[in-house]
DNA sequence: ATAAAATTGCCGAATGGACAGTGAATAATG
DNA sequence: CATTATTCACTGTCCATTCGGCAATTTTAT
């Protein structure tokens, strides 16, 4: 019970992503359920259920939001460098730095209860990698790095080894380098 | 009931990893139930629970299983050849045609239920990174080519897109290439 | 060798907990 | 007052795990 325990917002959908995503952030992405979710937005199991009909709508709804803020990285790139997107998406990975801010952990959820959720995640990438294939010549060369930037979100999440932060670092600037070369 | 259903078979273990396996290529990784075990493995419940004393067990013996593979895929590899670790790791993501045989599947169930799960996945990892590292100067240039792969696993497991079968070769072929050119 | 005893491998019916979803009642808001 | 947001108390289902029993197999004792 907060202060404004009696208050109504005019919106709890935020706050109950929000607290989904600290859920998956502290105690991994199985553990996302209506109650657990309830109990850290401060909010009864119904209240969740008004915002969200059910558990899949609220999957969905982390999904898209987590998508809408990967298209803010992508947008702030400057308009006229050339593998613009490609740019965005390593510049995206470098930049989130909590795996909380990622993508890649929605999607393991999301993957493991039902395959279709990815389907608007798939029809993003879909449109991003036609743009970055045909922002070059060398395609099976930008696909390397699009898979590398893959690689290293889930090497993340997934915790494996990573050769510690200075190769990490170095990796990040080669890849810089590799989309520089693209023509 | 099949034919032998009075026979006592030594070990029904393999019987239930392969049982396991058929469901999470089916029907996907979440729906790997004891149940649904015992019915593909035409076995009871309490005789997979015989077998794997918890849910946890199964799955750790499933990646175990995986982890084996993956070794003995990596062994396949000419002994002399350079990079020999690196190289062992892209053919067996390109020889793994059915997701079915490839570790990712179960990595994702295990990270969903218990990131634990993983400790031996990482613990072999490791000395492959380690390995594949001191087999070159050019660290990260190799490290690219890990990370690669592993996005391809990735790629491949959560249906995302991927350019086409023909990108896919050449990004294939281009990796190889890479490696051949490491020192 | 053989009967008895112990062990192995498995069955299948409970048990209980976790969880998604419902609906009627209630409070807040404009 | 009417609409919207939320609570509360349930319901039903799924599922891991427990447990007592049983048949086949192996070991031990005679």
């Amino acid at each position: 019970m907060t202060i404004q325990s009696k208050m109504q917002a005019k919106n709890a959908s935020p706050r109950i992503l929000g607290a989904a995503r600290a859920i998956a952030h502290r105690e991994g992405a199985g553990k996302i359920t209506i109650d657990a979710v309830a109990r850290e937005a401060d909010l009864s199991k119904g209240g969740v259920l008004y915002n969200f009909p059910t558990k899949r709508a609220l999957l969905a709804g982390l999904l898209d939001e987590m998508l809408a803020e990967h298209r803010e990285r992508l947008a702030s790139v400057p308009e006229d460098r050339r593998s613009r997107t490609l740019r965005g998406h390593l510049e995206a990975i470098v930049q989130a730095r909590a795996v909380d801010d990622d993508l890649s952990m929605a999607i393991l959820v999301a993957a493991a209860s039902d395959p279709r959720l990815l389907d608007p995640l798939r029809a993003e990438l879909t449109g991003d990698l036609e743009r970055i294939l045909s922002d070059t010549q060398d395609t099976s060369g930008a696909m390397v790095v699009v898979l590398a930037i893959q690689g290293l979100r889930f090497q993340k999440l997934l915790g494996l080894p990573d050769g510690g932060a200075g190769l990490r670092g170095r990796v990040i600037e080669q890849l810089r380098a590799m989309i520089n070369e693209l023509e």
